[in-house]
DNA sequence: TCACTAATAT
DNA sequence: GATATTAGTG
C-alpha cells in the first residue's frame, strides 16, 4: 500500500485563502517531502475533493473562508469522500472542535500552525489503512475506543501544548458513525485518467478476456481493487447495452425509411461530416413537439424543437415555391422561445461548402427527406408526415419566401445543436431584418 | 475458495 | 447517478 519510503510523497491538498499562509504551509509540508497541491479558493478545493479525491492522501482545509461554506459542504459530501481531512481554524473553542469532528474530519489544527503540527499528518492515512484492514478481517472494529478521537492533534493555543485530546465529549460513536471513512473503502472517483486506463486495458485484453482481475492488473493503479474494477465494469457494460439497444432502435426506424439501406449511418455520432447524412425516419424527429405550432397549409404540422437546431436543406427542387436558386443551399436555424417560433432565421449561401460548421456541436440528428416518387412509403400519410419539418408560417420568416411547400422536394435536412456563439449571432441577426441575403450570408460565414 | 456477475444498497 | 457491497453461481 505505502511506498517504500512512506510518508515521503504524501499527497496533500491544501486549501488556504491567504496566499502567504498557503505558501508557507506548502513549504513546511515540502520540507517533509510531502507533495502539495495548493488551492486558494474554496469552490476549487471542494471540486478537487469531490472529483479528484484519489489524487490525494489527505487534505488540509481552512475552516473560514470568504466564498463557500466549507462546513456545510463537507457535511454534505462526507459520505462520499473518503479522505482524511484536517481542518485549520483560529477558533479554539471546544464546541467548534466538536462540531467539526462530528462531521467526520480527522483532525483540527488551531492557527497559527507550526511546522511540527504538519509533520505527522500522515498518521491519519496510516490509521485509516489499518482500520480498513482490521475491519476487513474482524467485523468488530468498534473496540478501538480511544483511537478514534484521541489521536487528534488538538492544540490548546493558550497553553501552547500539543495533543490535548478531547475525550468523552465527542462520543466515539459519533465519530465512527457520522463519517464512516475508516470502515468503508475509499471511494474511487473514475476520472478521465482512470477511465482511459480502464478502456485501454479492456482493449488490450480484448473481448472475453476482459475480466475484473485482468483489467485490474493491466490498469496498474495503486489502491484500486478488483471490486472497484468489477463495479466499473458493470457500469461500463450497462452503458454498452444502452448504446446497443439505442442503435438497434435506430436501425429499426431507419429501415422503415430505407429498407434497401441505400443510405447509411455515417461515422456514428462523434463527428459531423458534411454529406454523410444519417438517415432517420419521421419518428426520429417526432421529439420535435408539434405545439404550439400552427399548421402547414396542407395540414402538416410545422415542427419546432425544444433544442436549438440548425437545419440545412440541400438539393432544393425547382418546383418549390421557395425562391431558391439551383444548387443553392438554404439553411434554417431556429430556436424556440417561449413556445413561439419567433426567432426563426434564415439565410442563404451560394456554395454550401463555404459554410463552416466546425464551430457547431456535434450533430444531434440528421435526416433525409425523399421525394414523393420514392416508393418506400407504404402510404401517403406517412409521406406527408415526412415533410413535417417544413418551416412555414413563422412570422420572422422572410415574407417573400412564404408560403411554400416542400412536398415535391427532394431535400436533405440535417439538424444539430447550435452553439451559443451561433445562437447569439442569430439573435443579433434578427434585429437587422433588412439585410440582403447576400449580406447575411457574408456575415454568418465564419470564414468570411 | 476464488472469480465473476447481477442485484441491491448507499 | 455513481460506486460499493452483497449474494448467487460455476
Amino acid at each position: 500500500m505505502f511506498t517504500c519510503n512512506f510518508p515521503e510523497g504524501l499527497r496533500v491538498l491544501v486549501f488556504v485563502e491567504n496566499l502567504q499562509t498557503l505558501l508557507s504551509l506548502e513549504k513546511h509540508l515540502q520540507d517533509f517531502q510531502y507533495k502539495v497541491t495548493r488551492c486558494q479558493e474554496g469552490a476549487g478545493a471542494m471540486h478537487l475533493l469531490r472529483n479528484h479525491m484519489n489524487k490525494f492522501d489527505i487534505a488540509i482545509i481552512e475552516a473560514q473562508n470568504s466564498t463557500v461554506d466549507i462546513f456545510r459542504l463537507i457535511s454534505e459530501i462526507a459520505s462520499e469522500i473518503d479522505l482524511p481531512i484536517i481542518i485549520t481554524s483560529k477558533d479554539d473553542s471546544v464546541q467548534s472542535v466538536i462540531n467539526w469532528m462530528k462531521i467526520g474530519v480527522c483532525d483540527y489544527l488551531i492557527k497559527p500552525i507550526r511546522p511540527e503540527d504538519l509533520r505527522f499528518i500522515f498518521k491519519h492515512v496510516v490509521k485509516k489503512m489499518q482500520v480498513g484492514k482490521r475491519v476487513e478481517s474482524e467485523e468488530k472494529a468498534t473496540a478501538e475506543k480511544s483511537s478514534s478521537v484521541g489521536d487528534s492533534t488538538i492544540r490548546n493555543p493558550n497553553k501552547r501544548k500539543r495533543s490535548m485530546f478531547i475525550d468523552g465529549q465527542v462520543g466515539e460513536k459519533d465519530q465512527d458513525h457520522v463519517r464512516d471513512s475508516t470502515t468503508k473503502k475509499r471511494r474511487v472517483v473514475w476520472d478521465n485518467e482512470l477511465k482511459k486506463k480502464f478502456l485501454d486495458a479492456m482493449e488490450d485484453l480484448g473481448p472475453g478476456k476482459a475480466v475484473p482481475k485482468k483489467i485490474l492488473e493491466r490498469m496498474n493503479v495503486v489502491g484500486m481493487t478488483r471490486e472497484n474494477v468489477a463495479s466499473h465494469l458493470q457500469k461500463h457494460r450497462m452503458l454498452l447495452n444502452k448504446q446497443k439497444s439505442q442503435n438497434e432502435n435506430d436501425e429499426k426506424k431507419r429501415s422503415l425509411l430505407s429498407p434497401q439501406g441505400g443510405l447509411h449511418s455515417g461515422e456514428g455520432s462523434s463527428k459531423f461530416y458534411r454529406g454523410s447524412n444519417i438517415q432517420f425516419s419521421t419518428q426520429h424527429i417526432s421529439n420535435i413537439p408539434h405545439q404550439p405550432l400552427r399548421h402547414h397549409h396542407d395540414g402538416v404540422p410545422v415542427a419546432v424543437s425544444t433544442r436549438n437546431l440548425l437545419m440545412t436543406n440541400q438539393h432544393h427542387h425547382q418546383t418549390s415555391d421557395f425562391t431558391c436558386i439551383e444548387n443553392v443551399e438554404e439553411s434554417l436555424i431556429y430556436t424556440e422561445e417561449d413556445g413561439e417560433v419567433s426567432n426563426l432565421a434564415s439565410f442563404f449561401t451560394q456554395k454550401s461548402e463555404e459554410m463552416s460548421l466546425s464551430h457547431l456541436h456535434e450533430p444531434v440528428m440528421a435526416t433525409t427527406m425523399l421525394s414523393n416518387d420514392n416508393q418506400l412509403f407504404p402510404n401517403q400519410q406517412q409521406m406527408m408526415n415526412f415533410h413535417e419539418p417544413s418551416i412555414l408560417h413563422t412570422h420572422s420568416f422572410p415574407l417573400s419566401l412564404t408560403p411554400s411547400s416542400f412536398l415535391d422536394q427532394k431535400e436533405t435536412i440535417m439538424m444539430m445543436n447550435v452553439d451559443e456563439g451561433l445562437q447569439q449571432w442569430l439573435l443579433n441577426e434578427q434585429e437587422q431584418p433588412n439585410l440582403t441575403d447576400e449580406n447575411r450570408f457574408s456575415s454568418i460565414n465564419p470564414r468570411a
